[in-house]
DNA sequence: CCGAGTATTGCAAGCGCTTCCGAAACTCCT
DNA sequence: AGGAGTTTCGGAAGCGCTTGCAATACTCGG
């Protein structure tokens, strides 16, 4: 195959009859180029198939028109969606998009500590990550754009789940059908593996908070947070099933415990809804498929709206944080506890 | 916040009393430095914090040492597994990764016809995408380095996976449990979404070699191709119960059209694997979870290899093709057929 | 028809890095 | 000790684009 050298400024100003400095313009719209020769400059652009090299101008302008998108692990559905819809709204606007996984804590603090950005990227959409104050100013002083999802911090523009009242609403809905032992399984950050980056720790608050509310004593020995995995979901399940007191419900900090969850209950012999009621969080592209009850927080608008954000960052505008109230999707999870249903007969 | 201008190669030769031409070739380990020198100009490089822009070296070398990952859809769990493993390889070696998804067919057609690649990558990464022979050729006349995942065209590196083989496996081990009727879930191409890219279809073809060797009469009514999701999998699976003599097993194209059968199984009240068999393709990250016996591909090394190949390639290795043979997960879905167990007892 | 004012366009200087080529500084060997 | 042969380094010319500034062409009122 052989390779063609791509067409440069030069030639085209030559097949237009032009100077280098008329393309340019022309070419991206600048002002003060008369519609004749722009015409004449973006057919002979056409005929050429120029495109001008980003690394030229990148170097020229200083701007990249990149934004990098950074996440702790790629393959978990949350982040992809997040990222499919950023990458949308980006690609869009004209921007590439700059992958970046920071699966292990070695890579995280190397990301940081070195300026693996500079240069690459005007902006950068940080996922579910624990951004530090400092590590964001180094960003910033890079002359980055920030946009932060799953974490808020002045002065970058953010998408805020609230939590707290996601999981209030969650535990609500068990109650309110007359469930009188709830319990929690969240997510607790691990130290060797930062699944699922920042755990949203709010949504233990917000369970605890539908607990008082609604009169119910919290137990420890119902609240549980491990890594957020389908494994260590249904292993927690397990340990609430050896409870003295077991609970007739759970409200799991994401789908993927609850999905672990459930697989422990249909092993167990346990029915759902009918002996347990389980609702998740996240609204997981196959919760659907299990008839799972669970918190939908618009995990693609949280995508949409970062990019939006940093768009506007890069254009001026100031920094703005979005907040995100979660809905509960009404599936066949929950149910009133057994001994309701059955008197109510 | 204050953006402190990043330094130039010019401000660590000043520093460590050198040229530039120095730093550029101490920095990058290029051969003709003495040692102390290296060391004087790394340690100054390092005082000020310095890292070659990248513009400026790629504009300069004409390599960018970034590598686009092109995908038909991000949010699939198929996908973004491909591009995490990849990704690693590739960051590993000190590539940048540019992603691109090509969600529609407006985009797709786009992409191919405009230079969008030109001067942003050195090389692509195609994952299930129908490239056609032109399409490729274009990208290498551009002097792109090309890898091929769930495609084989020659000239390029692919990884290609034996799905035939795959599709009369799985098929194979429910003949051998002694299913008689057993229908295939296939995946078709639905022309407005390229939800999957391109279908596999040698997995029908293999689902029917196993069924001539096995002895067992092909039937056009238990061959259903659909789009790739968990709904057309649901609908589909309902289909296969409303026929005058129902399979009593089922072969996936998909983990997730299996998911949707196990749905509609659920909801028809018929248990798996006790009243029906099925057996999925992909080990979906939570194939485990709903404890579905499916064919297992090394989803993970499908990006490991791709990624490899094209580090290899613009290294001037040859253009390579791996071949992967899919393997049988045997969970909880799939057991003798009813008739068989009742009167083995 | 002329000059002030405005609309267009060209020149040339970078942007920050790489690399060819020649100069300088050292090796050794006879 | 005197070159030939090596190393090690600096000078300078780009890479392809953008953009400030100057120059030219064109507008129109008087």
């Amino acid at each position: 195959m052989t390779v063609s050298t791509p067409a440069s400024v030069q030639v085209v100003a030559e097949r237009a009859g032009v100077s280098v400095s008329t393309v340019s313009r022309a070419l991206r719209g600048v002002p003060g180029i008369s519609a004749a020769t722009r015409k004449r400059v973006q057919d002979a652009a056409e005929e050429v198939g120029y495109v001008a090299s980003p690394s030229a101008s990148r170097l020229a302008t200083g701007r990249t028109r990149t934004i990098a998108v950074v996440v702790p692990l790629l393959s978990k559905w949350f982040f992809a969606e997040v990222i499919a819809a950023a990458g949308r709204v980006l690609s869009g606007e004209g921007y590439d998009v700059l992958l970046t996984e920071l699966s292990t804590p070695a890579l995280r603090s190397e990301f940081f500590a070195g300026r693996r950005l500079q240069g690459r990227c005007d902006g950068v959409i940080a996922v579910a990550l624990q951004v530090s104050a400092e590590e964001l100013a180094a960003l910033e002083s890079q002359g980055q754009a920030i946009a932060l999802v799953g974490a808020v911090r002045s002065g970058a523009s953010s998408v805020r789940v609230e939590d707290r009242a996601g999981g209030r609403a969650a535990t609500r809905h068990l109650a309110n059908l007359g469930h009188q032992r709830i319990a929690f399984l969240g997510i607790q950050e691990v130290p060797g593996s930062p699944l699922g980056g920042v755990p949203p720790a709010e949504r233990l608050l917000g369970y605890r908070d539908a607990l008082a509310e609604a009169g119910l004593a919290s137990d420890p020995a119902l609240e549980l947070c491990v890594e957020n995995t389908v494994d260590a979901g249904a292993a927690a399940m397990a340990t609430f099933l050896t409870a003295a007191q077991p609970p007739t419900a759970v409200v799991a900090a994401s789908d993927e415990l609850a999905f672990g969850a459930l697989g422990t209950l249909r092993r167990a012999g346990l029915r759902v809804p009918d002996d347990f009621s389980i609702v998740g969080y996240d609204n997981h592209e196959l919760a659907g498929t299990v008839d799972l009850t669970t918190m939908d927080h618009g995990v693609a608008d949280q995508g949409k709206f970062a990019a939006k954000a940093i768009v506007a960052a890069l254009a001026g505008a100031p920094s703005a944080v979005e907040r995100i109230e979660p809905r509960l999707i009404v599936r066949g999870s929950t149910a009133p506890p057994r001994h309701l249903r059955a008197s109510g007969h």
